[in-house]
DNA sequence: ATTCTAATTAGATACACATCTAATTAGAAT
DNA sequence: ATTCTAATTAGATGTGTATCTAATTAGAAT
């Protein structure tokens, strides 16, 4: 239904995104007129304004009125006014557009820097099991990759658990070697909290 | 002014009838975003994506924020509802086409049926003078047709003269020779009229 | 200073579509 | 019935443009 409208909203501007079929619209605005009419007045031949009188007739952007052998258009004043009133608001507009995308982006960074088995398939799952074979391949320099990596290291720890900093390293020494690395930036980011030489997972990520 | 206006429209939609630049649109509804992220949404790579980011730039409908050096994108609120607001009654649009189109097809008619020196080039001008070469070449089957052509010959005509049928018939065969089938339809079409044998032109064409 | 990252620009390719001519259809006029 | 007219459909051609890869720029991080 979303998708639905999105592609009618694409169809609709593909339409208009013309300069004869915008003309034509312009010119029905002001009387009906015959395709051969149209042809003349835009110095195009009657299978070109057909082509565009047949698009224009699809959205209902025209009507077609028959007049002995020739074919009358006049524009659809109401279809137009429809399109414009309810479309195009922001909000409208953000609603569009599904939104499954917003993990795209780390699931891409995921898979770009962590190689094994199911790692980038649960990002948001239970913790992995010591026994497999992830590793996170390398730390990411920018800032943004960083957290999207430290995200998924704080969900290999479990909520409600305090963790010595020994267990802390050794869990961390799975994905990879430089635990002390990701420690410190697990507290930095505020992804894992530490007191008295013991850590624990916040609730909410 | 209104060529102008006419141009932006066409730039406008041109610019929004693309599946991806839409989309993007509704991505940038919901949040800002970096060409690295729309990339990775849309499945395209970031020079595709630059490319529709500097189109959807050059109409002010999105915005561009540096950050490090990654380039966050947003979505210019305004100037969407700008452009939705302004355009699209259909007064509007009717005023975007010119007014000189009207004439189009009718000199495209007189070019059609009228051979000669200056027929086409004065079709609402002064009178032919008899001397001239100017021929109706036939008699258009179509009525719409028809009347372009006795409206031309009846500009042969003065107003405000009255001409004796015999007169009438002298200055109709300069033109064609079938004067009585064109004197006729000149009444019928109520370009001229008749009484007690006198003919004259009506003032108003 | 050098290296890396994100973005842009340049250039190439392929597909979509606007327009044309030729052929066909539907309907009027004779 | 036949001929003519206006419109449409079919098919061909050329232009525009979305997308890609490769090269370049601008800026951060080391």
């Amino acid at each position: 239904m979303e998708q639905q409208e999105f592609q009618t909203l694409l169809s609709f501007f593909k339409v208009l995104a013309n300069e004869s079929r915008l003309k034509i619209l312009g010119i029905l605005a002001n009387r009906e007129c015959s395709v051969e009419e149209l042809a003349a007045i835009l110095k195009l031949k009657e299978p070109t304004i057909s082509h565009h009188l047949a698009k224009l007739k699809e959205l209902n952007l025209v009507n077609m009125r028959p007049d002995g052998n020739t074919h009358l258009y006049q524009l659809n004043t109401e279809a137009l006014q429809d399109i414009s009133k309810e479309i195009f608001t922001p909000d409208k507009m953000a609603s569009l557009v599904g939104d499954v995308e917003g993990e795209a982006w780390e699931n891409k960074v995921l898979k770009n820097y962590i190689e094994g088995d199911g790692a980038p398939r649960r990002p948001e799952g239970e913790r992995n099991f010591s026994a497999s074979s992830i590793r996170i391949k390398e730390i990411p320099a920018s800032r943004k990759k960083r957290l999207v990596i430290l995200k998924w290291l704080a969900n290999q720890f479990e909520v409600g658990i305090n963790y010595p900093e020994l267990q802390v390293n050794e869990i961390i020494k799975h994905y990879h070697p430089d635990c002390a690395t990701w420690r410190r930036e697990l507290i930095g980011s505020q992804l894992m909290h530490r007191e008295n030489g013991v850590y624990w997972r916040l609730p909410k990520v």
